[in-house]
RNA sequence: GGAGGGGUUCCCGAGUGGCCAAAGGGAGCAGACUGUAAAUCUGCCGGCGGAGCCUACGGAGGUUCGAAUCCUCCCCCCUCCA
């Protein structure tokens, strides 16, 4: 039977690990306590955190216990890994709000019920230091010229670190040896950004206690333009539905790249490798319908299948697309059959009727409505072609929407380019 | 503490008295081509109902007809020395 590593390293989670035999050993005895560390820098995660977040769904699916650890305290210092600057610290208050929210996300996609996994915050420990024995205890084990010579504090050597970001690196060692004393924790999962910190741990562990731990990566996530995942004109792509509703946060994974699709599908659902596999073989319209699956199953996973439903929807409608093919991914629970039309999940902005009996100028409809950022821009799309009233192009930037648009209906759809959809509703 | 170098529009980065709403690049937006993809090409890219006006070059003052550019003080960052 496949362990829950295999199943990761087969989907593509795993960059680096510190021993891969012995790993295969420990989940071949049995449940693997395994953690990862959340930073509590926003108050909601986003697409970033998605892999590290799926890799914790798959160990509790296959029998072993995730624990989501929030960086309360860690959250204080900043983890300098990977940064050009020193982030800006954040308030305790913040970091506890923050943490929190974090807390109850990590909820949606594991299961914190009878200790099937645990949410802890290292807070609860690490404010309690006290400074002299932990330097005594713990300090002492940790060689600076190893430190220095750490790949994630390389940037930071010619650009300036202070002393309290490089504590973080003692501090997450520290963490994963409390777990491993406290919750028999011996694996440590994160970003590869995190390599060293976490080998830190395994060290530390080695040395007070004289037991193996381990430690495993994930890769760096980026698209294959290698950008970022989650980054966008419109910022980035969070996972909590009030920062980015479910039918942009579908939109974005609708819009991925061909070259993404069968490596997401992989990572970001729990789709059988066997049906993803014929992505390989599609093209053009079929395509799309796969990234449908994709957006589809993401969105699911994330904001659930009523909303998921909502999402493919307001898509479906938005750019009439064809439904999936009912043989394509016969695990999806994708709807297969065109549904009757719903926009609900389209942005929607009301005029009053009064006012588009005198006309309201397109320009100031799109501002206002936020479809555009200001009058001028609305103005330099409308001449550049780009607003549309139903599918008709604005030719004039002194258009102005009356009933008469509406053609006896009460909404009528305003388009920026090619995605952007609004829908303006009249208000009686 | 001493010496030096910096802080420019979303980011990088040019600009050292008027020609600067500020070069160039990136990001972004729109148009064309497509498949709601990528690549490519073209246009745009502070705000205001078009004119001109307002707001902007770390902060506060000052010099000047005129300041991102000069002067004073302050804040922040970096490098070297301690």
């Amino acid at each position: 039977m496949k362990s829950a590593y295999d199943i990761l390293k087969e989907r593509g989670f795993i960059e680096q690990v510190t021993d891969e035999t012995l790993i295969k050993k420990l989940f071949a005895e049995g449940q693997v306590n395994c953690y990862i560390g959340f930073d509590p820098t926003a108050a909601s995660l986003h697409i970033g955190s998605l892999v590290p977040i799926m890799s914790l769904a798959h160990m509790q699916a296959n029998g072993n216990k995730p624990i989501a650890l929030v960086g309360g305290g860690t959250g204080l210092i900043g983890d300098p890994s990977g940064k050009t600057e020193m982030r800006q610290v954040l308030t305790r208050e913040q970091i506890d709000y923050n943490a929190q929210c974090l807390g109850k996300q990590l909820s949606q996609y594991l299961d914190f019920s009878d200790g099937k996994a645990l949410l802890l915050n290292n807070a609860d420990w690490l404010t309690k230091i006290n400074y002299i024995e932990f330097l005594r205890d713990v300090g002492r084990h940790f060689s600076v010229n190893h430190m220095l010579a750490a790949e994630s504090y390389k940037i930071r050597m010619e650009k300036g670190l202070n002393f309290i970001e490089f504590n973080y690196m003692i501090l997450q060692a520290y963490d994963f040896f409390y777990l491993f004393q406290n919750y028999g924790c011996a694996l440590q999962m994160g970003g590869n950004d995190q390599w060293g910190n976490m080998l830190a741990g395994t060290e530390l562990i080695r040395k007070i206690a004289a037991k193996d731990a381990h430690a495993v990566t994930f890769p760096l996530i980026t698209t294959s333009l290698g950008q970022k995942m989650g980054k966008t004109e419109k910022g980035t792509i969070w996972l909590d539905k009030n920062l980015t509703t479910p039918y942009e946060y579908y939109q974005y994974w609708v819009n991925c790249n061909d070259a993404d699709l069968e490596r997401f599908l992989k990572l970001f659902t729990f789709l059988p490798l066997n049906e993803i596999s014929v992505v390989k073989k599609l093209s053009d319209a079929q395509l799309n319908m796969a990234k449908a699956v994709l957006a589809f199953e993401a969105t699911k996973v994330t904001h659930g299948e009523q909303e998921a439903v909502a999402a493919w929807q307001a898509s479906m409608e938005a750019f009439h697309s064809r439904p999936v093919d009912a043989d394509m991914f016969p695990s999806s629970s994708i709807p297969r059959t065109a549904a009757a039309s719903d926009t609900s999940a389209i942005t929607r902005y009301k005029v009053s009727r009064k006012d588009l009996e005198t006309g309201v100028l397109i320009t100031s409809a799109c501002a206002k409505a936020e479809l555009t950022k200001s009058l001028s821009e609305s103005k330099r799309l409308i001449e550049q072609g780009g607003i549309y009233i139903n599918d008709r192009q604005v030719k004039s930037v002194d258009e102005k929407l009356t009933v008469a648009d509406f053609s006896g209906g009460n909404e009528l759809r305003v388009r920026k380019g090619k995605k952007k959809y609004l829908i303006i509703e009249i208000q009686d």
